[in-house]
DNA sequence: CGAGAAGTTGACGCGGCTCAAACACCGTGG
DNA sequence: CCACGGTGTTTGAGCCGCGTCAACTTCTCG
């Protein structure tokens, strides 16, 4: 089942058996991609899209110094570009932050599951505009909160969105992102990052362990900090989109 | 017609006479609300979604301190919380920012709309991507430029979508933000974006008539120090949406 | 003519940037 | 075996962009 994270993940809903059969039968190959390599460009076309199956990936914009925006953190059960299936070109890069399983979907793919399945289309375009509630925090982090919050919030947002997925045990952070990768998430520099760590480190709300790991002591101080409030991730079980069916 | 604006600021592309006539048959009624006036709390479940004939809107999250984190602004044109449709509620408030003509669209219309006019339904798809195009160009405002730049590159994105409805003269911009709105948007204090836009009237970019009131001077000016690219609107016409519909 | 909202400006302090150096760790090759 | 370079992390010193606090002006409207 290539696919099942995506359910956990991202679709906030079940799906029946013919429509995760469909899902898993528009999957035209899997691919392995080395860590640390790009995908995909700004400006390009595309003709698929990609789920992510296994490791981590990113989402960025480069500034004209060649600088790196983070715009998003792709985890397990993602389906990274969904979205380059209505827009048939991508605004920003994308590329690979650990070693990467992908499932690559063709674009015609999803159009005869969407007609076959109306439910399902509606249900991926729910996938697409969580990023979209993902960004809208993003923008918070970066406009209202000072760097030490920004990457707490970070931290609180991927724990979240790990747990949804079963990949977090309360405890060692699974995604190996380097204080730089913080400090171009957050729009800080990385000696900054260093330091809002370091402070993070003296609080007592997580360890750090060098290369990228990081070892969480006290969440609850992380949430506080960040002044996160997950509900934007709509994972609470009383607001999923299985409500809409009803219309 | 009063979804014309919608084709020419959102979709990108042409609609069957059959198309618009259904859109257009789907609103339920107009309303007109007075300015700086609050439609939608985060977290607020709703079940119409609100087209935006006439004014100007915007959309922010609140921190626990009561300030306020602008994440769009809404023109002439744009379904403002058309995500609401798959989402189920929002995960930010909506409010005006002028006094606003609104055209309501009954959830269950849209599904209607979507099963009889798939067509219809990724271009409504679409436009509701282009969100989260401009949410990841906010985040790059954010965390790439200075206060100033960030001013200008806000004024860029806004005069590019204001062309797309034909709604700027290339000098007078206008949608009355106030500095504070500015401010809010990118994400600095009043007190520095008053000094900011002093910059920017001293660059002989602008120049500023009160109440939010703005006259544009030199616009290739506020491209080049915003580092301006708009191709993430979505605008030119040789990578619209009609070219997927080959498949 | 008083009150409030928006804009403007100055003085001063702090958070984050820049430049620089040093340390830890690792894989490679002599 | 150790020397070595590369990468990631850590820390210090000094500076600057932006925040804070406060005063003042202008305009509008009651």
């Amino acid at each position: 089942m290539l696919t099942e994270l995506f359910l956990k993940g991202r679709l906030r809903q079940n799906l029946s058996p013919e429509e995760t059969g469909a899902l898993e039968a528009s999957v035209r190959r899997t691919l392995t991609v080395p860590p640390r390599k790009q995908l995909i460009e700004r400006g390009q076309r595309i003709d698929n899209s990609y789920y992510l199956v296994e490791g981590s990936m990113l989402r960025y914009v480069d500034n004209r110094r060649g600088e790196r925006q983070l715009v998003s953190v792709a985890i397990p059960g993602d389906f990274v570009d969904l979205h380059g299936y209505p827009m048939k070109r991508l605004d920003h890069a994308v590329g690979t932050l650990t070693a990467c399983v992908l499932a690559e979907v063709p674009h015609p793919a999803v159009t005869q599951l969407i007609e076959k399945f109306p439910h399902l289309g509606r249900a991926m375009w729910f996938s697409t505009l969580l990023d979209g509630a993902m960004h809208r925090e993003w923008i918070f982090r970066l406009g209202s909160l000072n760097a030490e919050s920004r990457i707490a919030h970070l931290l609180c947002e991927l724990m979240t969105r790990l747990r949804f997925v079963e990949m977090f045990d309360g405890r060692n952070f699974p995604i190996p992102l380097l204080q730089r990768d913080y400090a171009e998430a957050c729009g800080i520099t990385p000696v900054h990052a260093n330091r809002s760590f370091k402070s993070l480190r003296e609080r007592g709300a997580l360890i750090l362990q060098g290369e990228g790991r990081i070892e969480i002591l006290d969440e609850a101080l992380l949430v506080k900090l960040a002044e996160f409030e997950g509900d934007y991730l709509y994972g609470s079980g009383d607001l999923q989109l299985s409500e809409m069916t009803d219309y």
